[in-house]
DNA sequence: TCTGGGGTCCTGAAACTG
DNA sequence: TCTGCAGTTTCAGGACCC
């Protein structure tokens, strides 16, 4: 599901280059990416539109593109796009709204396969994941075989194609995968990295968007290849010291990074597009009560805890701010979280400012085992967090939306 | 044209602490 | 007690990813 578009395929991909496959030693990084993902699920809902354009897009007016077959995309659609000019560019195309659940299900079923092969799998998102199969060469064959194992498992369990890069470090995989698409497996040798990269646009590179890119450009710096040629010190003024130095370590190919699996989540939010701009506070602090209570029912199914809220607010002209506060205690109790957003919320002194969207989010997650003690040890009532552990319960058994805020019963469907 | 929702990471300024 | 300084934390914003 890549933004990213490469704009020529380097690599094997060739009938010249399959002739003499490149020498995969010390390839055990694959990058693993489903092809067109939301809507390879959906061509599995709907047979019948296999071959067609179909787009998968967000409801309402403001929508925007999640993911297009690869017929929908040859009239110029791609992902976050707003939905309402892939309507224009393809009026022919089948716009279907997203299944998230069957998206996870057949997710699972992908990294079920992954974990199959190596338990070295880092998720990054549904539809993709790096593999470190250092440790499987020996068992299950060369790193292509590897890799051409998994695209043929993906395909007959899950009947959908993915394209894997092969490669020595996990940014090069990910490059590889993308220039394969669709339905593609690269491998880029050792030796043939910087022969791989140089010709790259720097857009291409992982990290490199739309502002890098123009800023790149302004510096003359046009391929990978001149980045390369660039003094850091240039690069560091230019982008920061952090991006400056990673870039210029990127163009030569050099990634220090490993394969994290199990990697625990840092933050968890929630936000909300309104389907029209909303000046009164009252149908904006429901909304944020809404949001806590979504956040907090997720930091605790992750038995997390978190100390940090924030808000985020866009308005009308989408400008965006954000506030936040960090509270003495961390917490998982809507309550508190909403009591705190709603602070910052009233800070903001807004005078029927017309706001198109609001999110809340809780940062600096930890375990919540692990604070458990201490929590169990404050003078803070216990009664909210029992309250809404049953309230998760009951959303377990009956549904989620069972049980809510008497605040949120009587809400209206025409706010949202 | 008109921009979702879920995240991570980085930067710089201000506040805090020793 | 005050000042200066360095290191850390907090906060806000921005860029980027899928």
């Amino acid at each position: 599901m890549s933004r990213k578009q490469l704009h020529h395929l380097p690599g094997d991909r060739s009938a010249d280059a399959r002739a003499v496959p490149p020498d995969d030693t010390g390839c055990t990084i694959l990058h693993v990416d489903m092809d067109a993902f939301y809507a390879a699920v959906e061509l599995l809902r709907y047979p019948e539109l296999k071959g067609t354009p179909v787009v998968v897009s967000g409801g309402g007016t403001r929508g925007v593109v999640l993911s297009a077959t690869y017929e929908a995309r040859a009239f110029g659609i791609h992902s976050a796009m707003p939905a309402t000019r892939a309507q224009r560019l393809c009026p022919g195309a089948t716009f279907l709204t997203p299944h998230h659940r069957d998206y996870s299900r057949v997710s699972a079923g992908i990294m079920e396969i992954f974990r199959s092969i190596t338990p070295h799998v880092e998720p990054l998102s549904l539809d993709e994941a790096f593999l470190d199969i250092s440790g499987a060469v020996r068992r299950l064959g060369s790193p292509r075989v590897i890799g051409e194992l998994i695209r043929t498992r993906v395909a007959d369990e899950q009947s959908i194609t993915c394209s894997v890069g092969v490669a020595t470090t996990k940014f090069v995989a990910k490059l590889g995968s993308n220039c394969c698409k669709p339905d593609g497996l690269i491998v880029i040798p050792a030796d043939g990295v910087v022969e791989f990269l140089h010709p790259l646009p720097v857009g291409a590179l992982w990290g490199v968007g739309e502002k890098t890119e123009e800023s790149l450009h302004r510096l003359g710096l046009m391929t990978v290849a001149d980045i390369a040629h660039t003094p850091v010190s240039t690069l560091e003024r230019a982008l920061g010291v952090a991006s400056g130095r990673h870039l210029a370590a990127l163009a030569w190919g050099k990634d220090e990074r490993v394969v994290v699996s199990d990697e625990p989540e840092k933050s968890v939010g929630a936000e909300e597009t309104f389907a029209a701009d909303i000046d009164d506070p009252d149908i904006i602090r429901r909304e944020l009560l809404r949001l806590c209570e979504r956040t907090a029912t997720r930091v605790r199914a992750q038995q997390a805890v978190g100390r940090t809220i924030s808000i985020k607010v866009r308005f009308a002209d989408f400008t965006t701010i954000t506030r936040s506060r960090t509270l003495p205690e961390p917490t998982d109790v809507a309550q508190e979280i909403y009591t705190t957003a709603r602070r910052l919320y009233d800070a903001l002194g807004l005078d029927r400012a017309r706001i198109r969207l609001v999110g809340v989010r809780v940062e600096g997650l930890l375990d919540s085992a692990s604070v458990a003690r201490q929590l169990a040890l404050d003078d803070r009532p216990q009664g909210r967090r029992e309250a809404e552990q049953a309230m998760d319960r009951a959303a377990a058994r009956f549904g989620s939306g069972v049980v809510r805020p008497a605040s949120l019963v009587q809400e209206s469907d025409d706010e949202r």
